[in-house]
DNA sequence: AGCACGCCGACT
DNA sequence: GTCGGCGTGCTC
């Protein structure tokens, strides 16, 4: 089907009514989208000699403007006749098709439209993002000159072979055998002779030459090999997976059917064994599955979980080269591939028979896109799911609120495991209450030193999580008068002194400078740096514990390649006993011999301004509280808090999501936000801080004057983090209660909006960040 | 987002 | 007189 866009081809009759005669362009036409703001699909004419190149999901070269530019846009529909509503005056010619076969099929043309209005960005913005650059590129591939037999050539084949010589009829007759054209050095190669008689044949019309695009070197193999272990049969299912995977056959096994799945099961309740074994049922009916997880859990340990069990599988991570993307993409779009496991934008992988979607951890906000359009997997995903017609998994132990308001009313079908494999008991979890600690300028308080010797005596190892790098994670001017923070020149963040280096780093822009000798602001000579980073945690406890090893995790210890694998591997072979660092080490990772996981501070995000703030407390807390107790021995957590009374903490503590929820949903009904309420946030940016205010007034003026009464608007305001970049930046936000009556909102008063030089305007909906 | 068109200040 | 400043508004 060509027609991609609601309407199909009408009778033809109607049309030929309509005809004008000569005036009136020819068709057929071709419906085009650009990677800009202008949500418009603008129509061109297809030349004759395009006919066949141009085809929906195509790139195309057209000329745009009054200087007629030559501009890259996307074919979204071909239509035979000339669509409604555009003035044929102003009707121009296709310039080129840059793509043959298509970059996306339909189904990617339809997600992308859906994307494009529901995230407030242009089809053509949508399309861009969605497609890798190795791809565009046509990376890894080049254009070779082949070689072929012209067709009144080969009809008197028999007639020309005895007037060449032997070595050309040789190179003739490999040729003629082939099927598709030659390069020079394959020729060559399989007819055992040199370039002269095939430059010799050329000459004489012969042989034609044509050009191809072709790869540019040998492929190398998507999967690499993996060694399988001797017993590579799949572990017996508990008897709770078995009744969740029993609950999930009926949509895994019918051909077409949709619904939406939330797995709740407690961390090490067996989830990724569920998602094997419900893959390996869509597998064996021949179709694929898409797995997203985590970017970091993208680790060789769970790569090879999959390729233990199925053959294909392609894994789209962060470090691909282009031409690596686009073979992956290339051989997921032809079908070989059974399962794809990636990242955020592998929900968009070309499979061809899609039969199952997964996402591992759906809770996790790195399945949303900070950059335009700022779309959410998971989101994207329950769409993509339903017009595929195929189910799609939520995994998590702490599901997002709004996932499991889902699965309350009804859109969702709620699955519970709620054991841990092998009946292993949740791990204890204790409380350190660090207002009536006597150590307050350290990261360890006593009890949690105690239970480390304790739990390293016992020959068990010890997790410590602390979410904030660097050595001092600030420095102030100790001066009454003065007291100020020392801050980023370009963003309104304090500056962390990494011992290490040797510098103050800005964990915003990355920029780093040196120690002042004095304060910049009133010059006295003393600077008091405090706050603990992983750094200073890691020689707290290397003192403390002069004869452990300590491995610290943070993304300044694991920029090398392979540097992340290598620390988990001497984890787990036991060359390390205390393993510390930040989120990092909270996510997935199983190792049976750790005994204790100790949580240095759970307050670190429960302050910000952000009604998300309780939520990602307590699944810091209860995630990291799941890396423990995985083994034979009992697994113990100790969590550091100021804010003991508080419910995300209190609810970690005793393992109780469910509990959690019941607090907190009432907060959010109350303000309007999700799961009730929905929330768009418009945030502008540029470099002069009066006129970016002036402009978001103009903004929210604007959106004052169309919403309804049932949507608040919030602000305009300085962001919570004022200036990132040398860019000062405001933002405001609307609540309304569907995401309808934002939409109309945002659909009357964008267009209208006219940002000032300098200025940058970005519409989040469904924001995952609000500072 | 580009890019052309348009309407006001300091130069040959 | 015109070269060029960057505000405004389209782009099939």
């Amino acid at each position: 089907m060509r027609v991609v866009n609601g309407k199909d081809r009408n009778e033809p009759e109607q049309a030929e009514l309509f005809a004008t005669g000569a005036s009136r362009p020819e068709g057929p036409f071709a419906g085009v989208v650009f990677n800009r703001p202008i949500d418009q699909v603008f129509t061109y004419r297809i030349p004759e000699p395009l006919r066949n190149a141009v085809q929906a999901g195509a790139r195309l070269k057209v000329p745009l403007g009054r200087g007629n530019t030559p501009t890259v846009g996307y074919c979204v529909r071909v239509d035979d006749e000339m669509p409604e509503g555009v003035a044929e005056g102003k009707i121009k010619d296709v310039l080129e098709a840059l793509d043959n076969p298509p970059l996306v099929d339909d189904e990617m043309l339809e997600l992308t439209r859906w994307i494009g209005g529901y995230y407030a960005c242009s089809w053509g913005q949508a399309l861009e993002a969605i497609v890798p650059a190795g791809v565009k590129k046509h990376a890894g591939t080049r254009v070779w000159t082949c070689l072929t037999i012209p067709p009144e050539v080969r009809e008197r084949l028999d007639e020309v072979m005895p007037t060449i010589s032997s070595k050309q009829a040789s190179a003739l007759s490999v040729l003629a055998k082939a099927t598709e054209p030659m390069t020079i050095a394959d020729l060559c190669r399989r007819a055992k002779v040199a370039q002269g008689p095939i430059i010799a044949m050329r000459k004489r019309g012969l042989i034609r030459a044509v050009k191809r695009r072709m790869d540019s070197g040998p492929l190398p193999p998507i999967d690499e090999m993996i060694e399988l272990p001797e017993d590579n049969a799949p572990p017996a299912l508990t008897p709770e997976q078995e009744t969740v995977l029993a609950q999930l056959a009926p949509a895994l096994d019918k051909e077409g059917h949709y619904e939406t799945f939330l797995l709740h099961g407690v961390t090490g309740s067996g989830k990724t064994e569920v998602y094997l074994s419900a893959i390996e049922r869509v597998v064996a009916r021949g179709k694929e599955a898409i797995v997203l997880v985590p970017e970091i859990s993208l680790t060789p340990q769970t790569i090879r979980r999959f390729r233990r069990r199925f053959e294909h599988v392609a894994v789209l991570h962060s470090h691909l080269s282009d031409s690596e993307r686009h073979r992956h993409w290339r051989s997921i779009a032809s079908g070989e591939v059974q399962v794809v496991v990636g990242a955020r934008s592998a929900i968009f992988a070309p499979t061809r028979r899609l039969g199952l979607i997964v996402i591992d951890e759906e809770h996790e906000s790195t399945f949303k896109q900070e950059t335009t359009p700022r779309y959410h997997a998971r989101d994207v995903a329950v769409i993509r799911a339903r017009r595929a017609g195929v189910p799609l998994i939520l995994g998590s132990a702490t599901p997002a609120l709004e996932t499991w308001q889902n699965a309350e009313t009804g859109r969702f079908s709620k699955l519970t495991l709620s054991e841990r494999v092998g009946g292993r008991p949740m791990p204890e979890v204790g409380l350190i209450d660090l207002r009536y600690e006597k150590t307050p300028t350290a990261g360890l308080s006593n009890t949690l030193k105690e239970a480390i010797t304790s739990a390293l005596d016992k020959g068990g190892q010890v997790i410590l999580l602390l979410n904030r790098r660097g050595f001092h994670t600030f420095a102030l001017c100790p001066v009454p008068t003065c007291g100020k923070v020392l801050k980023c020149d370009s963003c309104d963040i304090s500056l962390t002194w990494h011992r290490e280096r040797r510098r103050l780093v800005c964990h915003t822009c990355d920029t780093e400078r040196d120690k002042p000798k004095q304060c910049p602001s009133c010059g006295s000579p003393k600077l008091f740096y405090g706050g603990i980073g992983t750094e200073r945690l890691e020689r707290e406890v290397a003192d403390a514990f002069p004869l452990r090893v300590v491995r610290r995790m943070d993304s300044d210890t694991m920029r090398g390649h392979g540097s992340h694998e290598r620390a988990l591997t001497d984890f787990r072979e036991g060359r390390v006993d205390i393993l510390l660092g930040t989120q990092m080490i909270a996510k997935g990772l199983d190792f049976p011999n750790v005994t204790l996981v100790g949580v240095i501070s759970a307050d670190t995000a429960l302050h910000l301004p952000d009604f998300r703030a309780a939520e990602r407390t307590f699944q810091l807390v209860a995630q990291v509280a799941g890396r423990t107790g995985r083994g034979d021995k009992p697994g113990r957590v100790l969590v550091q808090t100021h804010s003991p009374d508080v419910a995300a903490i209190r609810c970690a503590l005793e393992h109780d999501y469910v509990g959690f929820v019941a607090s907190e949903l009432p907060v959010r009904e109350m303000t309007g936000v999700p799961p009730y309420g929905r929330v768009v946030r418009i945030i502008a940016r540029g470099a002069d801080a009066r006129v970016v205010k002036l402009f978001i007034d103009e903004v929210a003026a604007a959106l004052n004057g169309v919403v309804p009464k049932s949507v608040r608007i919030l602000g305009p305001a300085p962001a919570p983090v004022e200036k990132i970049k040398d860019l000062y930046r405001f933002h405001l936000q609307m609540r309304g209660p569907t995401p309808k009556t934002l939409q109309t909102a945002l659909q009357a008063v964008l267009p209208t909006l006219n940002p000032p030089p300098g200025v940058e305007l970005a519409v989040d909906v469904d924001p995952v960040n609000m500072l």
